[in-house]
DNA sequence: TTCACATCGGAAACAGTGTTACCAAGATAC
DNA sequence: GTATCTTGGTAACACTGTTTCCGATGTGAA
């Protein structure tokens, strides 16, 4: 797939016809245009070829154009994996919303953490990119951690409301709850994909044996 | 730290007296000596620098020597690598061992959980090279998992003893349970270390929070 | 002791990486 | 139409792991 990067491919009928009228405006349309473009171009050469495989200079290959406009669009190479963070995070929340809400909270948290299972076999790509420190300077900024947040808003809505219910004991907060839920989940998921936890069936027994001992514990009150 | 590397230092002396005799032995002992030097060496830059200081060239710069050293004892860096892994287990089970036993079996597994957390806050650059993935090639052989397991062995004989005593369920695997405790526990530390969990209280909180949640579930049946 | 052989290790190069300096070409604004 | 300013491609820099080449050195036999 070549891309042939025109800046300015469809100013006339923009400067024709509706709202955007400044250089500036148009200018910034277009980068942003742009922006998606080299994401998409990275999202896939992470996908076929996994994370390290995506450098900047594979990625402007890719694209048929020169190292310098990933540059100018993302400071830097963390500027463009923040973005793929966020692509990940969406597929994620997506993952998220394909389960359908059951009507008791254990299984709607075994069906959670199955999704999140999933997710990591799905798009390990993705995963080890996003949790593995695939890339080791990658630190999360405010906004990777508001998508991470809205992404695994499911999981602080089921333990917030059993919570209120009295199916969960409230001494502890809610946020801690999660972290440790979604720590726990992602160390055997990180642990494995390490090669620490011998095969796929055997790291999937671990994380199931992960999931019955947390929830067993959360839910132990109103037993 | 300059060392000067000379093959042949004792020879005469080991010619002269004990039981190394042949040419093959007395170079494989001082083969054996060199690797142990090298591996000092890129222990101290790990530990004073971090992993991702740890170069072939700045080791074998450390050492007043070649890169070529490296490849000659060690194939590849990895190889390096995995001799790193085997000292920070070394570290970990001496920190296991300075765990005095307590009689009641939930509070030694919480001693134990909280030995393993100093241990990645004393020796953070050895977990990030053992288990964070710091060199994103390194996947444990054989002999790594070897040395992970004398290291974990305590957590192992606790959890299989209580299991013999009826303290904890015997209807799952004991290293499955012991899997999803380290991988818990893990998980915890290494979303810390990525900046996922915020500052070391905070993460320190959900630590506790997630040995809590599964000590309880472990130890439900005795009650 | 001397000479052929084997081994060992240092210098330099190779193929990558992220990043930046420079400069020509093009678009913008007057 | 011209001056200015932005833009992006080329080539370089400073790194990385790894390999190739070759001289020096130690080894074993005559």
């Amino acid at each position: 797939m070549k891309v042939i990067l025109i800046h300015n491919e469809d100013k006339p009928s923009q400067y024709a016809g509706r709202e955007l009228k400044t250089y500036q405006e148009v200018r910034l349309q277009n980068t942003e245009n742009l922006r998606k473009i080299v994401v998409d171009a990275a999202a896939a050469i992470l996908q076929e070829e996994g994370p390290e495989a995506v450098t900047v200079r594979k990625v402007s290959q890719k694209m048929g154009c020169s190292t310098k406009i990933i540059y100018s669009l993302f400071v830097n190479k963390e500027g463009l994996a923040q973005q793929l963070y966020l692509e990940g995070c969406k597929l994620l929340a997506q993952r998220f919303e394909e389960v359908s809400p059951s009507s008791d909270p254990l299984q709607h948290l075994l069906d959670l953490g199955e999704a999140f299972w999933q997710f990591g076999q799905d798009h390990t790509s993705y995963y080890k990119l996003m949790f593995g420190g695939a890339f080791a300077e990658f630190k999360p900024d405010a906004e990777s951690m508001q998508g991470t947040m809205t992404a695994i808003s499911r999981l602080l809505i089921l333990i917030s409301t059993a919570q209120q219910q009295g199916q969960i004991s409230d001494e502890e907060e809610t946020g801690t709850i999660v972290s440790a839920i979604w720590a726990s989940l992602h160390g055997v998921i990180h642990l494995y994909m390490s090669g620490f936890l011998g095969d796929v069936d055997a790291a999937h027994t671990v994380y199931r044996q992960t999931m019955v001992l947390l929830s067993q514990s959360l839910f132990a009150v109103s037993k």
